[in-house]
RNA sequence: GCCCGGAUGGUGGAAUGGUAGACACGAAGGACUUAAAAUCCUUUGGCUUCACGGCUGUGCGGGUUCAAGUCCCGCUUCGGGUACCA
């Protein structure tokens, strides 16, 4: 009997299914294991051979898991709210709904094929309103809190007013917008509307005037992680600065505590590192400067209050208050003109074009610990949004303001011993400090301290820390998205009754603004309350759906709660979370702020959500190139082209095989090349090759249900495996494909000769026992350390030396079989039940790997000279280091290699190896 | 600029400081076949030798070590992230 896959998973696939085989439930006597994938946004365009791999890695874990006693929760879904489908019903008029519905399909029906062990009973849709009836419940509750930042957690804001109603702002400690200053009496003086407006201050959920990153050509505006370089991330459309209206989160009153969870959850460095420096945390001082012969003064952020004798210059953000009280009526005009100026520029050009540029204000700072008097100056390389948007300049030890002060001309003074800024500044924070008062003389980590302290005491300034993390812009002016549960009274927001959840999306016309400019839900007929209050015109961004659905799955269809207490005691949190690396600052930011969010109300029981994550590289393209000889329509083979002046042509890589192009399917390829000729080299034409991305137009998307088709879901699945380290990004290339499909026929002429089963029950011997404990031993530890390029390999040398010895013994296949069952699911089940088991290989026990067997009697000790080796030893395993080298020194080939010469040294490494030292 | 990760045969890639190139692809030769496919066997880093063997070799230059692809220092280069963040 033959290894007939297509026959084989097709049944396997169906028992699964019939059998209910990976509907997971709580069971209290097993431990639990939640392994979760980032669930797609299903596109149009469908999976490619890139999207699986992933997936693969997940399932194989999962199933791993499930094999070694573990309640395995592995659930997928989709996240089906996104821009493409939403552009789509723009240019077709096709509703955004119908074409998710499709691609979903499309989606589900490319998994199938691949044999996931998914628990489909719990898939969940973000479109669907019973999913996002708890998204919007979600928001309700950021609306209804606030953050302490002394207790470092969210509070009701019922608390918060209490605490208005007795103090007023006096001991308030919290997060907000702008500082506000009231008393008890005033704010019970103030009316409903002016407290509702106040309360949007603090709320966690808030509405204010932002800047915002507005994009024109996508119609709204977008959070700073949808937004890299001036442009927005999806469709490369300039992106301007504007002040808008719209609801925020306030997930940079987190920062702290989304920073300090780094350190207690297991994710790779890399990732890590990029959400720091995206919190980017830095701590400094805060400092006061006063105006010459005025009464006033403003502060300063600085992470070098070491440097405060360098001070030559003040600079302001064009945008910050500061500029207009800062002014003097000589420099109105120029001042006036300047920030104009930098309005029109978009962020964009700002960032392309970094020429220095600035005016001078006409007012005077004095330096709080100097006395000097220091000219402020306005320049758009200070940024209004961060710290206090304006800085002390230090032309010596800061590169920006070196550059600005030999462009206008300014003092610089050196502070630190021995360095040169004749041409640039000294950056480095390392050296002895001079002209520096009180400073001089120590190291510049020091002196940072002690300025710190020094600063404090005179009551100059105070420490501080800043974050680079900001708020999230949490509206879109776009149809396909969460509905707010918000109506608008007296034009102040109020949030629905929970009891009118879910608020559903509803139809409009056409998926385009309004004529007034509103966003597409203006269309709306009668989006309103019952009692006619208007409702939100805004819908939520992507990452409002993905934020909490990993607790979804956990109880996905319960209707009284986004999660029940019981299911969330029980599954906690997600064990193993594996995905791209694209979401480092979006979603694996938000939704650990809204995990959190949700532990400070008590509602989950852990503040992370994933404890342990691992990225799998991107799969890249790997295209195929034809050349053509210019002017003509025929093709010359790779190595012969340098003979010709030709043009090189994407290739369609599905006709090319191991770099040999069909020419016939070639011909058939494109009428451009029906009556193409070839300039062959041994009767082949061999392609050209680069590695791209993949996409349509290089002609390199390689479709998983292509290869399933022609080897088999197991086969791919192997092999995407096989193709490397699975963190490592990879071009994916057909070629090689063949070694593994050879292999799972190998392995299949262990149990068959021709049409005979051979599986017999004879005793293994020491060698087979061997060979099935090593693999046994290797396999685990790659599925732990998700090495599963190279158990992929254990595997092939397993079944290559089972081959050699003809071993068909039951006692050895039947554990190899369940060993291999987390990869290729299908041949294993087919395989397992041959060996005369009648329930599911997922449900078998992980083999457990015996030392005993693994015993050698005999070492073959490498004899090396000088870290040379030369020959090899046979030697008793268990021989003491006396012995071996008492033998290897009386061996007649070692006499040789010594020449009459006597041993410096010899080292021997127990097990290992023998080095002479001459 | 800063941070992170790489660089090993024709190709993808293996190697707790201990025989570099496992495993696989490709290639070459052979067996079976009328032929092809499939399958099986042999060879396969480079240079050198009839051969045994020898020399050389993990981006470059140093270093530590009995022993370095692996550790340390300094470069080159390719990816990824991030940025007038004070």
């Amino acid at each position: 009997m033959e290894y007939n896959f297509r026959e084989i998973e097709q049944k396997w696939q169906s028992f699964w299914k019939n059998n209910n085989t990976y509907k997971t439930e709580i069971d209290q006597l097993k431990p639990k294991y939640y392994v979760l994938d980032m669930f797609p946004y299903p596109s149009g365009a469908g999976l490619h051979v890139g999207h699986p791999l992933g997936y693969i890695a997940s399932d194989i874990f999962s199933r791993y898991k499930r094999l070694k006693g573990f309640n395995v929760l592995h659930p997928m879904g989709y996240d089906a709210y996104g821009l493409p489908a939403e552009q789509y019903a723009i240019q077709t008029g096709q509703h955004p709904a119908v074409t998710t519905k499709k691609n979903i399909a499309r989606y589900r029906e490319q998994l199938d094929k691949i044999g996931f062990c998914y628990d489909w009973n719990r898939e969940i849709r973000t479109c669907e309103p019973d999913y996002y009836r708890w998204t919007q419940w979600a928001f309700i509750q950021m609306f209804n809190h606030y953050f302490n930042t002394k207790l470092q957690k969210a509070q009701s804001i019922e608390s918060l007013v209490k605490i208005f109603e007795t103090n007023g702002t006096a001991e308030i400690h919290t997060s907000c917008t702008e500082e506000l200053n009231f008393t008890a009496g005033e704010w019970k003086s103030k009316t409903e509307k002016e407290q509702q407006e106040i309360l949007l201050n603090y709320r966690i959920a808030y509405l204010a005037d932002l800047k915002v990153n507005w994009c024109s050509a996508l119609g709204t505006v977008l959070a700073n992680d949808e937004v890299s370089e001036g442009v927005s991330v999806r469709g490369g459309h300039p992106v301007e600065q504007r002040v808008m209206r719209q609801w925020s989160l306030r997930v940079s009153s987190y920062a702290q505590r989304l920073l300090d969870g780094l350190n207690t959850i297991e994710w790779t460095e890399s990732l890590t590192e990029t959400q720091k420096n995206w919190i980017g945390r830095s701590e400094g001082a805060e400092m006061t400067f006063n105006i010459k012969d005025r009464d006033f003064n403003f502060e300063v952020f600085t992470t070098r209050a070491d440097t405060i004798y360098g001070v030559t210059f003040m600079v302001l953000a064009p945008e910050s208050e500061l500029v207009k009280q800062l002014t003097t009526v000589e420099q109105a005009t120029a001042v006036e003109n300047y920030v104009a100026a930098t309005k029109k520029r978009t962020e964009r050009e700002r960032i392309a074009d970094r020429r220095v540029s600035g005016v001078f204000s006409g007012s005077y700072a004095i330096n709080p610990v100097s006395g000097t008097e220091i000219p402020i100056w306005i320049s758009d390389y200070v940024l209004a949004g961060y710290g206090t948007g304006a800085i002390m300049a230090v032309p010596a030890h800061d590169s920006r303001d070196y550059a600005f002060a030999k462009y206008f001309n300014l003092p610089v003074i050196a502070l630190i011993e021995g360095c040169d800024v004749s041409e640039e500044s000294f950056d480095a924070k390392e050296g002895i400090m001079m002209n520096s008062g009180f400073l001089n003389g120590l190291t510049v980590k020091e002196a940072i301290q002690k300025a710190k302290e020094y600063i404090s005491e005179k009551g100059i300034g105070r420490v501080k820390v800043n974050f680079r993390l900001r708020d999230a812009i949490f509206s879109r002016q776009r149809y396909w998205g969460e509905p707010f549960p918000v109506y608008y009274k007296d034009e102040l927001p109020y949030m629905l009754d929970e009891s009118k959840l879910p608020l559903e999306l509803p139809e409009i016309d056409k998926f385009l603004p309004t004529e007034k400019g509103e966003p597409p839900l203006g269309r709306a007929q009668n989006w309103e309350t019952e009692d006619h209050f208007p409702l939100e015109l805004n819908t939520m961004p992507g990452f409002a759906g993905s934020s909490a659905y990993y607790l979804r799955y956990m109880d996905p269809k319960n209707d009284k709660a986004l999660v029940s207490k019981e299911a969330n005691q029980y599954w906690r949190s997600v064990d193993l979370y594996i995905g791209g690396t694209e979401h480092a600052t979006g979603h694996l930011v938000y939704s650990r702020f809204w995990n959190k969010f949700l532990f400070d109300l008590g509602l989950v029981c852990e503040d992370e959500p994933f404890k342990k994550l691992v990225n799998q590289g991107m799969i890249q393209g790997r295209s195929n190139f034809v050349y053509r000889i210019k002017d003509t329509n025929t093709f010359v083979s790779l190595n012969l082209k340098d003979q010709y002046e030709t043009t090189a042509i994407h290739v369609d890589v599905n006709i090319v095989s191991n770099d040999v192009l069909d020419t016939e399917k070639f011909k058939n390829w494109n009428p451009e090349y029906k009556n193409a000729e070839f300039v062959l080299e041994d009767g082949k034409y061999h392609c050209g090759w680069a590695v791209e991305k993949m996409s349509k137009s290089m002609y390199n998307v390689v479709n998983p249900d292509d290869i399933v088709e022609k080897y088999g879901a197991d086969t791919l699945r192997l092999y995407e495996m096989f193709l490397g380290p699975l963190e490592q990004s990879k071009p994916w290339d057909t070629n090689g494909i063949d070694g593994v499909h050879r292999f799972l026929k190998k392995l299949w002429t262990l149990f068959y000769k021709e049409d005979t089963l051979i599986v017999n029950n004879e005793t293994p011997g020491a060698e087979e026992l061997k060979i099935l404990h090593k693999t046994i031993k290797k396999v685990t530890f790659d599925i732990e350390n998700f090495s599963y390029n190279t158990s992929v390999s254990a595997f092939m040398i397993c079944v290559n030396e089972l081959f050699t010895l003809k071993c068909s013994k039951k006692q050895i296949l039947e554990p190899l079989t369940i060993l291999i069952a987390p990869f290729a699911p299908h041949i294993a089940e087919e395989l397992y039940h041959i060996l005369g088991n009648e329930d599911t290989v997922c449900d078998a026990v992980f083999p457990i790997c015996d030392e005993e067997y693994l015993k050698e009697t005999a070492v073959k000790y490498p004899i090396s000279f000088n870290g040379k080796v030369r020959f090899m030893l046979e030697l008793p395993a268990d021989m003491s280091k006396e012995d071996v080298e008492r033998i290897a020194m009386a061996n007649e080939q070692t006499l040789k290699y010594l020449e009459g010469k006597s041993p410096k040294k010899v080292i021997i490494v127990q097990g290992k190896i023998v080095n002479i030292v001459l």
